[in-house]
DNA sequence: ACTTGATGTTAAGTATATATAACAATGGGT
DNA sequence: ACCCATTGTTATATATACTTAACATCAAGT
């Protein structure tokens, strides 16, 4: 796990019409506290689950989730 | 899971150098095996994992995995 | 003051991503 | 014909994403 990762999914709710974590959840499969815990970065969702987010918010992955790696070697 | 996830790992791999299985394992944090796998399709990888896959290929995570729905219904 | 909806959080269980170890098959050198 | 590196694959084990159920807090109505 060598890098940080960052969500706007809080952003993007309250931007579409103050969308709850439950609908979130609903809409994408997930239970209300699996999407209060990716929110809060408690862990990372799987890939199939994060596009699904994007997806309901009709953005780009990158756009809901931002990757911070730890420390560049490489270049 | 509703949809469906292609990657291009193995054109990926072979545009850098005929990158191997085991060293872009390495670079990732991932055991060859685990890579044969995401690569063969038969698992999806976590969100970290898949930023970091495409962080080797300095391309964004779109280019590496693609995510097909399975049936639209919202528009 | 009371309800109700939304969120935070936690404990215990299930599903699945990933590791480890092992063996097979192939292709390229030599 | 023999290495040796690469990949395919499979069984068992571990880590972690995710579920379910429960209780707590807080703000908004009423």
């Amino acid at each position: 796990m060598t890098g940080v990762l960052h969500n706007q999914i809080r952003l993007l709710r309250f931007m579409h019409g103050e969308m709850t974590q439950a609908e979130l959840g609903e809409r994408v499969g997930l239970t209300r506290q699996t999407i209060a815990a990716i929110e809060a970065g408690k862990y990372a969702p799987t890939l199939s689950t994060a596009f699904q987010i994007a997806a309901v918010f009709q953005v780009p992955l990158e756009q809901v989730f931002q990757w911070q790696p730890a420390a560049a070697q490489d270049n």
